[in-house]
RNA sequence: GGUCCGGUAGUUCAGUUGGUUAGAAUACCUGCCUGUCACGCAGGGGGUCGCGGGUUCGAGUCCCGUCCGGACCGCCA
């Protein structure tokens, strides 16, 4: 027997008691007469203790030879403290050690495994085994499996079933790139892994199975980022026979039991928003409502003067931002260099003291008069002491670059608090979304969603006015869920499939089975996914989604610990038959 | 594909207009220490300044290239 406890549960209770702890050892305290060593394992900390009077000189001279991270299995009686530590729940007692015996020896580890530790990313990817004894990044992937566990419960409890479906599908140009995989059998033919399970839910639900999900690994090979993975996790869901009113209801249930049972807060029921209006209000689909500063059309207002760039521009729209008036120079010309800079990509920006007398003082202040600014102000929601910065130009870039500033002044300000969480909805998302460089149309969602009732024909002559039954689940400014009522019939699907651009045959070589499928009785059907990592992460409070993954990639798509990717060696290469054009 | 930041001791970092033997903290090792728990005290070891080239009497420092890491834009149905 290596234990008889864990080291995070002996007590004032237990004192008295022979017990028998295995761990690693966290850290050696030598004061000569007495030793003292933490043992540390998932459980916690647990000091064990060697003295002059009580211990064998044996026993302490093996003790004074215990490295950091050395495995050990001690037995002893549990004794009371001399002196209490009130910071760890085991602080009140201590093990007088009998018998020491190391199981297995360590090398020094190159960061500490602390709390605050001495490492940096890079090298804690490389020893992720040793980051995970850590309690930040061991409580993250514990936290992960309590939030996976309640999604399991509240969905088996709503008569969800979870279904495993295929990893080994086929690619389609729609969409991310795919990872491929080389099938030996069958040569010069590729499997992809999939982007998500979409076709094979929707065919559970043609299969009858009308409540479905899964918590499943996707896979996109497209680059990454501090909340992105080559490889993440989504919670699939698909439902037959329902609106799009009955998802909202369904996935809003699950979002608020997770927010009350994690985090334990209740937010109400879900504020809903159309695509159009948060794009007006918040410059983004995916608005953070946790802080105002929401966006005031200004074109009305700006473009009766001299002011030529104002005049010219499709939009001239402001924001304004809390205490801002105080700002200098200095800080002023910053802010207009960070819009500027090619990440955000302003031509410039306009801005507003509003001065505590309730004077105003601008860039412009050639062009406009005093009442003209205090017209900007109410639309704003400006309130003396805040600054006004205004943004113009062509409409979808400017109300992205202004929302990119809006969220940086949150950010600045401390607005984007990680304990307080504002879920919304999203709806009525375009249908279609046109490509700026091809000119071509392609599904926002995914070539399965449908479009509102009745605006089939508007394809035809309109198609960037079509309206989807698509919708996002948004919390704290980022998108957690995404989803939509589907096509569920032949003709409409062929339909939407010429319009992305796809001949019949094409179409039929890609999808056949999908529409095939649709002919032997499709339940109407919908949808939703949410991205497990993120949400994980936000619900954590944190931005990045990479210490509550165990074994993420870093930066570049590689495991710096694996060292994947990897060339294949040659015999590898020719029982697939392929042959590299590039040296590996 | 692009923009920006970084690479110096095991680790995290500092290193001035280019100028003597490249420093600090922490970790590590040795000794001391009668209740530590971020223990304390004294001492010690530890460096291909990412790599290659260039400028210079002289390069951690300047220039060019390259590799690696990070953040972001494009991309992510």
């Amino acid at each position: 027997m290596y234990r008889s406890h864990n080291c995070g549960e002996l007590r004032s209770s237990h004192i008295k008691q022979e017990v028998t702890l295995s761990g690693w050892v966290q850290k050696t305290r030598d004061k000569g007469f007495v030793i003292w060593v933490d043992l540390r394992d998932r459980y916690g900390i647990t000091q064990l203790i060697f003295d002059e009077e009580r211990s064998s000189g044996d026993l302490l001279e093996k003790a004074r030879s215990l490295g950091r991270e050395f495995v050990i299995q001690v037995t002893g009686t549990v004794i009371e403290r001399a002196s209490k530590n009130k910071n760890i729940p085991t602080g009140d007692i201590e093990l007088l050690v009998s018998e020491l015996q190391v199981l297995n020896e360590a090398l020094l580890p190159p960061f500490t495994i602390e709390d605050q530790t001495d490492g940096g990313e890079d090298i804690r990817m490389k020893y992720r085994y040793l980051d995970i004894r850590r309690n930040p990044v061991k409580d993250k992937l514990i936290f992960r499996h309590k939030v996976a566990m309640e999604v399991r419960k509240y969905l088996s409890n709503q008569g969800f079933i979870e279904i495993e479906t295929p990893y080994l599908i086929k690619s389609t140009p729609e969409g991310a790139r795919d990872f491929v995989v080389p099938s030996r059998m069958n040569q010069g033919q590729f499997y992809a892994l999939p982007q998500s399970p979409q076709t094979f839910k929707q065919l559970l639900m043609v299969g009858g199975m009308d409540r479905y999900f899964q918590i499943v690994k996707c896979f996109r090979d497209e680059d990454l980022r501090a909340d992105r993975q080559p490889e993440f996790t989504q919670i699939d869901c698909e439902m037959a026979f329902v609106e799009q009113e009955d998802i909202l209801n369904a996935f809003e249930g699950l979002t608020k039991h997770l927010l009350k049972e994690i985090n334990g807060v209740d937010t109400g029921d879900f504020p809903r928003m159309t695509y159009d209006e948060a794009m007006e209000r918040f410059g983004n689909d995916k608005p953070d409502i946790r802080f105002g500063m929401e966006f005031g059309e200004l074109n009305a207002q700006a473009q009766h003067r001299d002011f030529n760039v104002f005049n010219t521009a499709e939009l001239v729209v402001g924001i304004a931002v809390p205490d801002g008036a105080s700002y200098t120079r200095k800080e002023l010309d910053a802010l207009v260099d960070w819009v500027r800079r090619p990440q955000v990509g302003a031509k410039g920006m306009v801005y507003v003291k509003c001065n505590p007398d309730g004077s105003y003082k601008s860039t412009v202040d050639k062009f406009y008069k005093q009442e003209d600014l205090a017209q900007w102000a109410k639309t704003t929601g400006a309130k003396p002491g805040d600054l006004i910065c205004v943004l113009s130009g062509e409409i979808h870039a400017t109300r992205a670059q202004l929302s990119a500033l809006r969220m940086e002044m949150a950010a600045r300000l401390g607005l984007r608090k990680p304990d307080e969480f504002a879920p919304l909805w999203i709806l009525d998302f375009p249908l279609l979304e046109r490509d700026e460089e091809t000119g071509n149309y392609h599904a926002m969602h995914h070539p399965f969603t449908s479009p509102k009732p009745g605006q089939l024909e508007l394809l035809e002559t309109d198609p960037g006015a079509v309206r989807a039954n698509a919708y996002d689940l948004v919390l704290n400014g980022n998108e957690i869920g995404g989803g939509s009522i589907r096509i569920h019939d032949k003709e409409t699907q062929a339909t939407m499939f010429k319009h992305l651009g796809f001949t019949p045959a094409e179409a039929k070589a890609q999808f056949g089975f999908l529409m095939d499928a649709f002919q032997y009785g499709a339940p109407p059907h919908g949808g939703i996914a949410f991205g497990l990592d993120r949400l994980v992460a936000i619900l954590g409070g944190q931005e990045t989604i990479r210490d509550f993954i165990a074994f993420p990639k870093n930066n570049s798509g590689r495991d710096v610990m694996i060292d994947a990717p990897a060339p294949l060696d040659e015999t590898q290469l020719k029982e697939l038959n392929l042959r590299l054009d590039i040296k590996a």
